[in-house]
DNA sequence: AATGAATGAGGCTTCATTCAT
DNA sequence: CATGAATGAAGCCTCATTCAT
């Protein structure tokens, strides 16, 4: 039980400091700190700097899941539940905006330490099949496909507020977002 | 006249390595020996890592925009501009699959060395007009909302394609870009 | 109590090497070697270079002035105490004759480090109050300015002591110096 | 002649940056960019960093010697001479208070270069036999030796005046100084 | 379950100095 | 006389990781 704690308390301060600032940016010795805990306590817990880093990338995404999934799945209309969906990926984008470079630093790191892109797969896998069933439901003819663009212009988008968010304004963004995704429906 | 082969030679070395591995991962002296040179002769070209990177990513986006621009622009009809866009763009991703990821840490290094985001401005403008113009040109409502979703959905298709490449096949994405980009268009 | 010995070997001989040398010609590896650490286990106890200066520097004070203060003042009179005072003080000299060259390496540092010069000057007034209450006590005028000229003869002295050493007999200089520095007292 | 004068013009700028800031603050390129010359023209003028010092250094004295010395001795009483020299010492601690640590710096320099301290003999003797004969003409019954801790204590008040300048004001100090330094005086 | 001391490798940067031109 | 390109050594510092306790 302790233990669990404390394990899930490193992976909630590490995500928060990997989401804010790069992983060769975050050192152990500043995570440790942060949990209160020392930097041996912390490899008591975690084998290495990647693994946690892995971990904690998995619980941020397992924490939005749980939590967004049936929030949108509970929309009445197809229609409403797409409009869910983006507005809680804008909402998710502004709260985490380093989140999808987080994502890959981490895929790059596992490159290093022999860890091919399998276990991404999953993961991927879960949100496009949300996507994709929305997009399904909305009568889109390709509707696997429109999910890879949406989720590409997700994380396409979160790179860009970051580095010029004061361009463009957000509304604009999301209608202009409904009305192209929802081009060429069946009837 | 030597001066100025250098710093290009220089330049594009360290443009491969930024675009193949994270700013961390590539050293000062790694760039050195595969230019030729000794570290203290990098220095002599550039007075810090951070500089070069930034000199690096100029240089890269540069040599895009003179050699593409053109050859988009000479299409004859909107739709051919625009599906031009979309083949060069493709094949950039395709060869520099990395290059967001490296805009956005010479981004990140630039505030920690307290250089705002100003100086990507001119640079972000440049591309969002060429796609704003050629949205105008096809009958687009708000070409430069488009312009925008255009360019982050062709940042985020870079990381995805990356981390998933074996997962969808770019000419289906084409056709369902070509289809969802031009949809609403006046008449 | 292990982390205690170990930093306090570090600062004996780090006083002792840039008692000797050129703040800029002991480096941390060498320190580092002559304790039998590593160059990262000397980072573990001070942060900086700079750090470790100015604490080694600090040692050597409070080494002597704990042990040579007492001595001083528990002289019989006030004649003997000045005595007491400049044999000391001379030997103290000839021990460290750099030690006053080390002290402004330190405070020009600490001037780039962004730390002015208030740390020095409880330092400085605790020995010109010594200076002072012994001069006080021999019935000088101005015992405090007095103090002030002694207290530079002092650091003078251990200069040109290293650098002209030869040329002058420290016994002669010894008598001068009461010979003067008693010269107009009251009565 | 035009030799002559570039090197002369070297001098001047390698002198005052060496008072103003540490030998090993002060790079060859500060310099030669100074004086308006290539880092590699300035090898040519003086074959290392440490010649073109000791030269400086010389160049400084030099200077001083040239044109106070007359000045003190042209004045009438040996009274007036003392506080002219007095005056002047002054003057010369306030305008190059770390003069006398680029000195130390250089003979340190020279050691590492093998070359011990014959060099400034001339140097000292120089202004020794100058406050010697001062001393001398005022009745003063080890004129030599007094006129070492004169020396010293200008070197002293120096490097005190750099660190604790505030603590003290001048003419209190010279007052104190012709007091004690014109003590025991035949008849 | 956790600490704290210690390591060792690697990174960026500076700089006196050389030399072809 | 003078430049500018280049070198190479050395220095400070950071950090993931280990291990005895």
């Amino acid at each position: 039980m302790k233990r669990k704690e404390t394990k899930e308390r490193i992976l909630e301060v590490a995500l928060e400091l990997f989401s804010e600032r790069a992983y060769d940016d975050v050192s152990m010795e500043e995570i440790a700190k942060k949990v209160g805990l020392s930097k041996g306590g912390l490899f008591y817990y975690f084998s290495s700097k990647y693994e946690l880093a892995k971990e904690a990338l998995l619980y941020g995404f397992e924490q939005w899941t749980k939590e967004i999934f049936p929030k949108i799945l509970s929309a009445k209309s197809p229609e409403d539940k797409f409009k869910a969906l983006i507005d809680y990926s804008f909402e998710f984008i502004l709260n985490n905006p380093k989140l999808s470079r987080f994502f890959l630093e981490v895929y790059e790191e596992g490159i290093k330490h022999g860890n091919g892109l399998e276990q991404w797969k999953g993961f991927y896998e879960e949100y496009l099949e949300l996507f994709g069933s929305i997009f399904e439901e909305l009568g889109v003819l390709n509707p696997r496909v429109r999910a890879i663009l949406f989720g590409a212009l997700l994380d396409g988008l979160a790179i860009h507020y970051l580095m010029a968010g004061g361009y463009f304004d957000i509304r604009d963004l999301k209608k202009e977002i409904l009305e192209i995704f929802l081009a060429g429906r069946k009837d």
